[in-house]
RNA sequence: GUGCCCGUAGCUCAAUCGGAUAGAGCACCAGCCUUCUAAGCUGGGGGUUACAGGUUCGAUUCCUGUCGGGCACGCCA
C-alpha cells in the first residue's frame, strides 16, 4: 500500500465533511472544520461539531444538520460508519482495515513515520538559550534549552525549515563586570587585595579563570592596582556595599589600567564561558546552525545603521543627555533609552539591530524563546520593528517560566551574581540527560515548573522517562528474543489484530503524526511527551496481557509486526524530545 | 500602585483556537511474577475546575468583579 492509499485520517475526513457541508450552505460561507479524536470508543474515532456550529445559520436544530451533513457525506473506503449522538456530534468511526494498515506505514516509514508536511518548508528561526556568557547555565537556562531543542525538532519534524540560534551577548556591561571580576581574583592570587564589590560576579568558576590566567602569566598583568580606586569615595573600601556606579568606575579605570590586556582579559572569559556553555549544551543535546555575535553588529555597523533608520524615521528623540526611542508611539508605557549619557548604546539598541538582521534574513516566522522575567520587553522589541516597517506578527515570543527548584522540600536559592545555583551540569550529572530532558518538557513551558531536585536525584522509577524507556527495552527484549528479521514482519497479516487494546493502539499510532503537527502548531513539544506517556501505558498493559511469542506465526508474526511499530514510534517521538531509547535497563 | 501570567484530586500537572461523564502520574488501599524484563499490570477511593456574576445549545476555556500566588515595571542584560 502506498502513502496515497493511506491518506491522514483527520485530513481526509475534514475534507469530506467539508464537501458535504458545501452541498447545504451558500457558498460563501466561511467553515472551520474541526475534528477531533474521541475519548470515548462509543463515540467512534473521529468527532464534529460542524452540525452545532452551522445548527444557528441555517435555522435548524443540530442533530437535524447533522443528518442532513451525514446524508451528503461523500463514501470513504475507510468509514466504517457515522453517527449522529449528543446534542449534534457527527461521530465516525475508521474500519478495522484502515487502523491494522498503520502498522505497515510505520515499518515502512522507519524515523520518518510522524513526519509531515503541515510547515511546507518555511523558513522558520528559533532563537534560544543566548544566555550571558558570564558564569554556567543553571537549571532556568536548562529549561529553555530543553524546550528550544525539543521545539525545534518538531517544527522541523512538521515540515519546517528549521534554523537553531544561540544570540551571544558578547558586547554588554555585563561582560566587562565578568572580566572585572577575573582581574580582581587574578589581583587576588598576586597578593593584592581590593574589596571585592558584592554586585561583582561572586562564583567559583570566576577563581578559577583568575587561576588560569595565573599559572600561564603569573605577575604579567599587575601593573598600577592602586589606580582602580581613584574616583571612589573613601568609605567604599570600608563596606561591601557597592553600587552600580561603583562598578562602572571600577571598570572604566580597569580598562585604563591595562590597556590592551583589558581585551586579553575580556577575550579569555568570553571564549572560557562560552566555550564552557556550548559543551555543556552539547552534552545535553542541544545543539545551534548560528551561533550569533552582539559584538559583530557593532563591528560591521548594524547598529548605527539601524539608529539612523529610526532617526530618519523620527522616531528618535534627545532628553536627559541620552537618545530615546519612541515605543509609547507602540503601545509601551514609556519610551525606551537606545543610547546612554555615556555615549554607549542599550542592549535595546543592539536587540532593535539584531531583529532587523533576523528579518532581512527572509525567514517566515522567527520564534524567540525567552524566560518568562522578560515578559515587560516585548512591547519595546514589536514596537521597534513597527517602527522599522516589519510585521511584528512573525515574531512569535514563547516565554518559559523559570523553573523553580525544591531542596529537602524547600526553595532553593538561585542567583548567578551570588553564586548560589543549581547548574546544568550538575543537574546533568545527577539525574542524567535523559530524565532532565524528558522532565522538561513535561509541563506546558509557559507554567512554573516545581523540579524536585531530591526526586530527580533519586534516579528511581519516579521519573516518567523510564516508564517510556522501560516499554522500548521490552520491544526490543522481546524482538531478540525472536529469531526473525523485523523487515519480515512487513508482510504480517495484521487483519488478526482484532482486540480493543490492540485497535486502540494501532489508533494510538495512526494519532502520532497529528500529535506531532499539533505541537508544532501550538508550540507545545509537551504534547510528544504526553503522547509517549500514553502509548507506553497502553503497551505495558498489552505486553501484560498478551503473549507475543506464541506457536501460531501468523498471529505472533501480527503482535510483533504491532510492537515493533510501537518500538519505532517510541524512538521517534523520544528522539523528537532529545531522550535516547536503550535496547536494555 | 500599574501591567502581564497563573489558580483544576492530598501533591505535581493535562484537557486539541468553547464540546459529550474534567483526565494522568505520585501518594493511599486491595490484588497479580515456575510463562517474552514487576523500572510492569489490574481494581478502588478521591472534584462546586479559587469565589461571585455574565455571554450561549454548551464554559476549566471567553468577558466583568473579588480573593490568592508569580513576574515585570533600569541610561542592566
Amino acid at each position: 500500500m502506498t502513502s496515497c492509499d493511506y491518506p491522514n485520517f483527520k485530513t481526509h475526513f475534514s475534507g469530506l465533511l467539508e464537501q458535504a457541508a458545501r452541498a447545504i450552505i451558500s457558498a460563501d460561507t466561511v467553515l472551520r472544520i474541526e475534528l477531533t479524536r474521541t475519548k470515548q470508543a462509543s463515540h467512534g474515532d473521529y468527532s464534529c461539531n460542524l452540525a452545532m456550529q452551522l445548527a444557528k445559520s441555517l435555522h435548524k436544530n443540530p442533530r437535524e444538520v447533522a443528518g442532513l451533513l451525514i446524508a451528503a457525506l461523500p463514501a470513504s473506503p475507510h468509514l466504517e460508519k457515522v453517527e449522529v449522538a449528543g446534542a449534534g456530534f457527527i461521530n465516525l468511526f475508521l474500519t478495522h482495515a484502515a487502523k491494522q494498515q498503520c502498522v505497515y506505514q510505520v515499518l515502512q516509514g522507519k524515523a520518518a513515520y510522524g513526519h509531515g508536511g503541515f510547515g511546507q518548508g518555511k523558513k522558520i528561526q528559533v532563537e534560544f538559550v543566548s544566555a550571558n556568557p558570564t558564569g554556567p547555565l543553571h537549571v532556568g537556562h536548562g529549561r529553555g534549552a530543553a524546550y528550544g531543542a525539543s521545539l525545534a525538532n518538531v517544527l522541523s519534524a512538521a515540515g519546517f525549515n528549521v534554523s537553531r540560534e544561540f544570540y551571544v551577548n558578547d558586547a554588554g556591561r555585563q561582560m566587562d563586570i565578568l572580566t572585572l571580576s577575573t582581574w580582581l581574583r587574578y589581583l587576588e592570587l598576586n597578593d593584592i587585595h581590593i574589596p571585592f564589590p558584592q554586585n561583582a560576579y561572586q562564583g567559583s568558576y570566576v577563581r578559577t579563570m583568575a587561576q588560569l590566567i595565573f599559572q600561564a602569566h603569573t605577575n604579567r598583568y599587575v601593573h598600577q592596582p592602586a589606580l582602580l580606586l581613584d574616583g571612589l569615595p573613601a568609605q567604599v573600601l570600608e563596606t561591601v556595599v557597592s553600587t552600580d556606579e561603583h562598578l562602572d568606575i571600577l571598570i572604566a579605570n580597569a580598562k585604563k589600567i591595562l590597556g590592551q590586556d583589558y581585551a586579553y582579559f575580556h577575550n579569555f572569559v568570553l571564549t572560557e564561558q562560552l566555550g564552557d556553555c556550548r559543551n555543556d549544551l552539547m552534552e545535553f543535546g542541544v545543539e545551534f546552525d548560528v551561533w550569533f555575535s552582539e559584538q559583530s553588529l557593532y563591528d560591521n555597523g548594524a547598529v548605527a545603521r539601524t539608529m539612523q533608520l529610526l532617526e530618519d524615521k523620527k522616531y528618535l528623540y534627545e532628553q536627559d543627555g541620552a537618545i530615546w526611542f519612541r515605543s509609547t508611539d507602540f503601545g509601551d508605557e514609556k519610551d525606551r533609552v537606545v543610547q546612554r549619557e555615556n555615549g554607549q548604546f542599550t542592549y535595546f539598541a543592539s536587540d532593535i539591530a539584531y531583529h532587523l538582521n533576523k528579518f532581512e534574513r527572509g525567514f517566515d516566522q522567527v520564534i524567540n524563546i525567552w524566560g518568562a522575567d522578560h515578559h515587560g520587553y516585548i512591547p519595546r522589541v514589536k514596537g521597534a520593528l513597527q517602527a522599522l516597517e516589519l510585521d511584528p506578527s512573525k515574531l512569535e515570543i514563547a516565554l518559559v517560566q523559570f523553573a523553580v527548584l525544591y531542596r529537602d522540600g524547600k526553595k532553593a536559592p538561585m542567583s548567578t551574581r551570588s553564586g548560589e545555583f543549581v547548574t546544568l551540569r550538575e543537574l546533568r550529572e545527577e539525574v542524567g540527560k535523559d530524565a532532565a530532558r524528558f522532565f522538561y518538557v513535561m509541563r506546558k513551558s509557559d507554567q512554573h515548573l516545581d523540579f524536585d531536585l531530591d526526586l530527580a536525584k533519586s534516579q528511581s522509577n519516579e521519573n516518567p522517562v523510564y516508564y517510556v524507556q522501560y516499554a522500548h527495552a521490552r520491544v526490543c527484549s522481546v524482538l531478540a528474543q525472536w529469531d526473525g528479521q523485523v523487515d519480515e514482519l512487513n508482510s504480517a497479516d495484521t487483519t488478526i489484530l482484532t482486540n480493543p487494546l490492540e485497535l486502540a493502539l494501532l489508533q494510538k499510532l495512526i494519532d502520532f503524526p497529528d500529535t506531532v503537527e499539533m505541537a508544532a502548531r501550538e508550540y507545545s513539544p509537551h504534547l510528544i511527551a504526553f503522547y509517549l506517556r500514553e502509548l507506553a501505558s497502553e503497551f505495558h498493559s498489552y505486553y501484560n496481557s498478551t503473549r507475543f511469542l506464541v506457536a501460531e506465526i501468523p498471529l505472533q508474526n501480527a503482535r510483533l509486526a504491532l510492537i515493533a511499530a510501537i518500538r519505532q514510534v517510541l524512538i521517534n517521538g523520544l528522539t523528537l524530545l532529545g531522550v535516547n531509547a536503550p535496547d536494555k535497563m
